[in-house]
DNA sequence: CAGCATCCGATCTGATACTG
DNA sequence: CAGTATCAGATCGGATGCTG
């Protein structure tokens, strides 16, 4: 656990688990199931598996992550959301939530439509 | 303008805006009412002047928070959230409201007490 | 009071190569 | 397939001094 003691305030200590630059749509992706580290890999674009990993282990000195391994080869691990995990991402849902309808009121619905999300 | 065109998805913008180190906390405060570049200092604890002009600066170039200049001395300059910041704000205050649950699980309500958080 | 410039160390990120 | 090590460049953040 890397949780600090000295936050002024519980936001900070919310914005200090997600801040890095893949960590929220590391959790969006795994908010739809447990997860292999190549899979991942593929479905995020532009992680190099350096900081897949780095994160990954990261959002587990949090809390937020664990994982399962399976002995044998190939090898087989699944990562996946802890329930802390699943509260934040009730966070990375409203980013994503509020991030659309910016997008929205930025005549960016063509994005959105292409991404099949609007 | 500072938004890029590039996102893989929405999620990212928002997290494009709230990244910094202080701009949850600027958000926060900000949220309270308008308010001078030295009070927001005061408030802030451990900020340093460059780093919240900078980032009043990148949030004014997200359109997130603006600014009234009354000419005059002493200098009187206001900030406030615009609409758009008031949207970034319901994210900032999901992770207050997250922070506080997961610091209760973690048994630091006295943190929370002495905060007047709880 | 508000804001700018500069210097410097810390931290973050990415590319590449290697191990079990 | 999962994970580690290393190196280099980019970005971030903090201290300090100066300006209108």
């Amino acid at each position: 656990m890397k949780l600090r003691n000295e936050y002024t305030c519980p936001l900070e200590m919310t914005h200090d688990i997600i801040r890095g630059k893949w960590k929220p749509i590391i959790i969006w992706e795994l908010s739809k199931g447990k997860k292999s580290l190549s899979s991942l890999k593929n479905e995020i674009k532009g992680i190099s598996q350096k900081m897949l990993l780095q994160h990954l282990q990261e959002l587990s000195d949090y809390g937020v992550v664990s994982k399962n391994v399976y002995e044998g080869y190939p090898l087989k691990v699944e990562y996946y959301l802890t329930d802390r995990g699943r509260k934040i991402f009730e966070v990375v849902s409203i980013m994503q939530g509020i991030g659309i309808e910016i997008m929205v009121e930025d005549k960016r619905e063509d994005f959105l439509k292409e991404k099949g999300l609007l």
